[in-house]
DNA sequence: CGGCTTTGACCCGCGC
DNA sequence: GCGCGGGTCAAAGCCG
């Protein structure tokens, strides 16, 4: 009865790495779509250059760091700004020599336990999936499989994209206050599922299953809003 | 030893 | 011209 309960958990564990892997396989797709969007778009109209994303990072660490699967090489820091007090920190993708993308990271001054992330420019090159799995070899997909590890172990090595979700083409000033709406709708919705450790860990584990699985490879790190348990704005 | 971060200096556009 | 403020440079430092 034990064991047909794991049986159980086994099966549901396969689907939801299938959907993994096809939603994967979905958000590369896209992913590609948006960088032939932005291509065509890049020869009608220049206007496209700043996008904002919001990323929460709970304060206990200064870092700055966001990682949104492309490599930055920070150039720069402000120690304050004229509005906003907290540091500012300058980065440039560091992928392609040529890349002329940059980047802007500084915490929100609203709320703090909000990073806000300004990207400008467009990438000369594709997207690193293949980067983004990085030779450390590490677990085999049998440990997680056959343990019951603990979901703090996934959580702190696993962070999943949502930028795309936050992603706000046109000039950042007019939008200011609208991507403030829509995004606290998302992270609304984000947050309710991430409330439930039900729906986070068998993702996780799904996650880290299809990863392994597909590239052989470990370490996959992606940013994301994280789940900010108690958020009220 | 090589690459990346740190950090103050520097640059440059803008308003007065 | 001058000061201010955001953006960038690059020498020094740090770390594996
Ligand atoms: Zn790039």
């Amino acid at each position: 009865m034990l064991e047909a309960k794991v049986q159980h958990m086994k099966e549901q564990n396969r689907t939801l790495r299938m959907m993994v892997e096809i939603m994967s396989k979905k958000c590369q797709k896209l992913q590609l779509h948006v960088q032939e969007i932005n291509n065509a778009e890049s020869e009608f109209s220049t206007a496209q250059k700043a996008s904002q994303i919001f990323v929460k990072i709970p304060p206990n660490d200064n870092s700055l760091i966001v990682k949104d699967g492309y490599e930055w090489k920070k150039y720069g820091q402000k120690k304050t700004t004229k509005d906003n007090p907290s540091p500012r920190a300058y980065y440039k993708c560091a992928l392609a020599p040529t890349c002329p993308v940059k980047k802007k990271v500084q915490r929100s001054i609203q709320d703090k336990s909000i990073v806000v992330a300004t990207y400008e420019g467009k990438h000369n090159h594709g997207f690193p999936f293949r980067d983004l799995f990085k030779p450390s070899s590490a677990t085999p997909e049998a440990s997680i499989m056959d343990n019951d590890l603990p979901m703090t172990n996934i959580s702190n090595d696993i962070n999943i994209d949502l930028c795309l979700c936050n992603r706000v083409p046109t000039d950042v000033t007019d939008k200011q206050h609208k991507d403030g709406g829509s995004n606290i709708k998302v992270l609304e919705c984000v947050s309710s599922l991430l409330k439930d450790p039900n729906f986070i860990k068998p993702l996780a584990e799904a996650v880290v299953l299809s990863i392994n699985t597909q590239s052989k490879q470990v370490g996959l790190n992606l940013s994301l809003g994280l789940p900010q348990p108690h958020l009220s704005k």
